[in-house]
DNA sequence: CTGGGGTCCT
DNA sequence: AGGACCC
């Protein structure tokens, strides 16, 4: 018989609020929201039981709630932090590592294995001929080695809510394995709330979009069930555009392939067309979709409607894909102030390639191969849209015999100036409201192993890849053999010297710069005072 | 006025 | 390189 999985969506409540009253206690019991510029990104249950929302602008909650106490959330790293330390708390749990994150507040657990295990072990409790199982109360176990590791929990009835308020027909099959997977969610949620201090809410389902509408149609701190026979019940009543993974743009086609012909003056108002998924399931069919959204979206998109996600959970992996720090501003118009404000987060993301990318030796556990430089002009195409330009990312990142100082001057003139220079072509004027610096396509670095040669072995193309020529002949020839050093004790690989055998001459401080707007060389510190020339000059 | 991040697909 | 989606 085809088992469902049984799939835990966690999110944890008002989590940038959270974070902060860990921090000060004292914001828990006063009305307060986490800005970041010019609007709220979210706000604690006190204050949105006054009716401070999400996403509000500052100044319009400012006017409606002048007591509102205000805390900055533009540095994102308490929040990285205590998400990554929740999700490792979470995965830690559930066997085999099973969890994948969805922003820093949301968690999907595959724990089907646990269910099933533990299925196994209520079943050797059945009497054959009873219609249910004989026990009221249940010891759930967390190991598969040591029996003492669990929790009791009463296995005929749910935890929490039922997203239609029913229950199913019956305890078995498919479904006691959800209200088992119901007992495992309040306890995954008790255990991060007492040791973490966390609240959260929880959905349990059949797959991750079920889970997740389940959770999130009961919160702050409670909990959800959706049997799958009240899954299509549950979905008819939404809006397809509160389906996660249908946004405003799918909604937007899937409801224009609908109502095209339609009179236009009756339609223009998207609050004018139906677009719960019963009329959406009714008035469109699975070609519409795949004819309007393609074969792949159409075909994933028509699913949903009916329940099905075919996506399972994908363990989300230690290391993050990419790496980027962004800042918004009013205006930004001249050479030196981009200059400015590409130091300042060369910095942070300097930071953050330390902290997600290295081991607690100090050595990297991955290496981006890209550096990507993104810009958001003033007024051109539709708010947020950005245009970028990327390059292969200089290796002296990764060196650890540099100062943070010259990796930054280093990352600024040699990368992002250039980058920055491509991005805008020709123009000599330009308004930017948004400047984005990324470290991208990060490759895995070997394990850490003590044989050498097989690691060399495997290694050596993508090595020579890495190292650009610039570099290597930078680097003064006392810190080659320090290095090589290292890549003896195989800390993991830094630079590969190997293969290049002539020795080369290295000057003392090569540390000239090329004026991005005039090809003048100069040593770094000049070059602010040399940008203010052209400034004045043009 | 309209965050600061992320992932995956095309 | 951009665009869709998520938070």
């Amino acid at each position: 018989m085809l088992r469902s999985p049984v799939i835990i969506a966690l999110d944890w409540d008002a989590f940038y609020c959270s974070v902060e009253e860990h921090f000060n206690p004292e914001l828990r019991k006063i009305a307060f929201a986490v800005k970041q510029k010019g609007i709220i990104c979210t706000c604690n249950y006190v204050a949105r039981a006054l009716g401070v929302k999400k996403l509000q602008l500052l100044v319009d909650a400012l006017k409606q709630f002048p007591d509102l106490a205000i805390v900055n959330g533009e540095d994102l790293s308490r929040y990285r932090d205590a998400s990554k330390e929740l999700w490792y708390f979470a995965r830690d749990m559930v066997w085999g590592g099973k969890v994948e994150r969805l922003g820093f507040d949301e968690l999907f657990l595959d724990v089907t294995d646990m269910i099933d295990f533990n299925i196994a072990l209520l079943d050797n409790l059945h009497v054959p001929g009873a219609s249910s199982h004989p026990v009221s109360s249940f010891f759930f176990r967390m190991s598969k080695e040591d029996p003492s590791v669990g929790f009791s929990c009463p296995v005929l009835t749910v935890a929490g809510n039922l997203a239609t308020g029913s229950l199913p027909g019956d305890f078995r099959g498919d479904n006691l394995r959800l209200v088992l997977g119901s007992h495992l969610c309040h306890y995954i949620r008790s255990q991060i709330l007492d040791i973490k201090g966390y609240t959260s809410s929880g959905g349990v389902s059949i797959n991750k979009t079920l889970a997740k509408m389940a959770g999130a149609s009961h919160k702050p701190n409670q909990q959800t069930v959706l049997f799958p026979e009240f899954a299509q019940d549950f979905l008819d009543t939404y809006d397809i555009g509160r389906i996660p993974w249908i946004g405003h743009k799918s909604k937007s086609i899937i409801l224009d392939a609908i109502y095209k012909g339609t009179d236009s003056v009756n339609h223009t108002m998207e609050g004018a067309r139906d677009g719960t998924v019963f009329n959406v399931r009714h008035l469109a069919n699975k070609q519409l979709f795949i004819n309007s959204l393609g074969q792949s979206a159409g075909d994933k998109l028509w699913d949903l409607l009916h329940g099905v996600d075919q996506t399972g959970v994908q363990p989300t992996p230690d290391m993050p894909t990419q790496i980027s720090i962004e800042d918004t501003f009013k205006s930004l118009t001249s050479l030196i102030e981009v200059h400015n404000v590409l130091r300042r987060l060369s910095y942070s993301l300097l930071d953050r390639m330390y902290i997600d990318l290295m081991d607690s030796d100090g050595g990297w556990l991955g290496h981006p191969q890209t550096a990507r430089l993104s810009t958001r002009p003033r007024s051109t195409g539709y708010y947020g849209s950005r245009i970028s330009r990327s390059d292969s990312l200089p290796s002296i990142v990764f060196s650890n015999s540099h100062s943070r100082d010259y990796i930054v001057d280093y990352l600024v003139d040699r990368c992002w100036m250039p980058l920055f220079s491509k991005l805008i072509g020709d123009a000599k004027i330009f308004d930017i409201v948004l400047l984005n610096v990324a470290v991208i396509n990060i490759e895995k670095a070997p394990a850490k192993s003590s044989d050498i040669t097989s690691f060399l072995g495997k290694k050596k193309h993508t090595d020579n890849n890495q190292l650009d020529g610039v570099h290597r002949e930078e680097l003064p020839v006392t810190k080659r053999a320090k290095v090589v050093g290292e890549y003896a004790d195989s800390k993991g690989p830094r630079f590969n010297f190997l293969g290049d055998d002539e020795d080369v001459i290295f000057e003392e401080d090569n540390y000239g710069e090329s004026c991005v707007v005039c090809g003048q060389r100069m040593m770094s510190f000049a070059l602010e005072a040399h940008m203010r020339f052209h400034e004045l000059g043009d």
